[in-house]
DNA sequence: CCTAGAACCTGCGAGC
DNA sequence: TGCTCGCAGGTTCTAG
């Protein structure tokens, strides 16, 4: 399930296949992968064409192509299971293949949208004068951003009447994080996912934001993180950084620092993976 | 305005 | 064998 590192390591891929060439045709073969896009498939398609790409850019698990003199971009998201792929033309089509797009030039390659859960898609959206599309204004920097500020962030987190993992799942307060790096993140804190926000101290604020950038910074390192074959990034190439999660997923297996059986409980129609030992929960609820 | 929870979507694996 | 059901979860919408 791609979140802030696989997102960077696709945009990465683009940034190498995709940047400085120009849009032929695109072909939508699904509309819910352009849902996003109000005018339609055909008005997303009719609008790309002949259209140079700029050089990729991402916030949180946002990315989005800047269209040359548009003042335009194209922005994507990978949902729960969408993937970019950069594929020659004669690759057979994908099974969930929604959406192609073949460039004006003799490089052999086209760039394909591809997504089984079609929670993901395409967009086109003027950008502001920072290149922001406008539809993600809302979305706040990520922890990545040089320009993330701890302060306000810190102000913010405790000003939230809700529990530390909400806080970090709300992609209006930070952005990038999902499910996975929240446990992972919470577990290297040693603090339970349920913990309110409002006792926070500036340290424990900065101990958290600390070990976010960590386990994002560690899972780039590796490529990113992949569970099945669903993600694979826009060269095709799986992640491998699920071999290091120390929480997610390991339900029943020792804690990596105290021996602890982990656990799991339901959650916001998800999942907590946590140490019951290392990982308290507040006593009041 | 704020927060909590449901809905959206499809493939897979477990259980019967 | 084939069916149902739970599960995966980022974002958006709605209810309170």
């Amino acid at each position: 399930m791609p979140e802030l590192p696989e997102v960077e390591v696709v945009r990465r891929g683009l940034e190498r296949w995709v940047a400085h060439r120009t849009v032929d045709a695109v072909e939508v073969l699904h509309p819910r992968a352009v849902r996003r896009h109000l005018a339609g498939g055909e008005d997303f398609a009719r609008r790309l064409a002949g259209h140079r790409i700029g050089v990729p850019s991402r916030r949180g698990k946002y990315m989005w192509l800047p269209l040359e003199d548009a003042g335009q971009a194209v922005l994507a998201h990978l949902g729960m299971s969408g993937q970019l792929l950069v594929q020659p033309h004669e690759a057979p089509d994908e099974k969930h293949l929604r959406i192609r797009v073949r460039f004006d030039d003799e490089l052999g390659t086209e760039l394909r949208f591809v997504d089984q859960r079609t929670f993901g898609g395409l967009s086109l959206h003027p950008v502001d004068a920072e290149g922001l599309p406008d539809v993600i204004a809302h979305i706040a920097r990520d922890p990545l951003d040089p320009l993330f500020d701890d302060e306000a962030f810190h102000q913010a987190f405790r000003r939230r009447r809700t529990t530390v993992k909400r806080a970090l799942l709300d992609q209006s307060l930070i952005s990038g994080v999902g499910n996975i790096y929240a446990d992972e993140a919470l577990w290297r804190s040693r603090l339970h996912y349920e913990r309110p926000t409002s006792g926070f101290t500036r340290p424990r604020t900065a101990e958290l934001l600390g070990h976010v950038r960590d386990v994002m910074s560690a899972a780039l390192d590796v490529g990113g993180t992949s569970f099945d074959s669903l993600y694979v990034n826009v060269n095709g190439e799986s992640g491998y950084f699920d071999r290091s999660l120390d929480a997610y997923g390991r339900e029943g297996l020792p804690c990596r620092r105290c021996g602890t059986p982990m656990r799991r409980r339901p959650w916001m129609n998800r999942s907590s993976y946590f140490c019951p030992r290392c990982q308290r929960p507040p006593r009041v609820r």
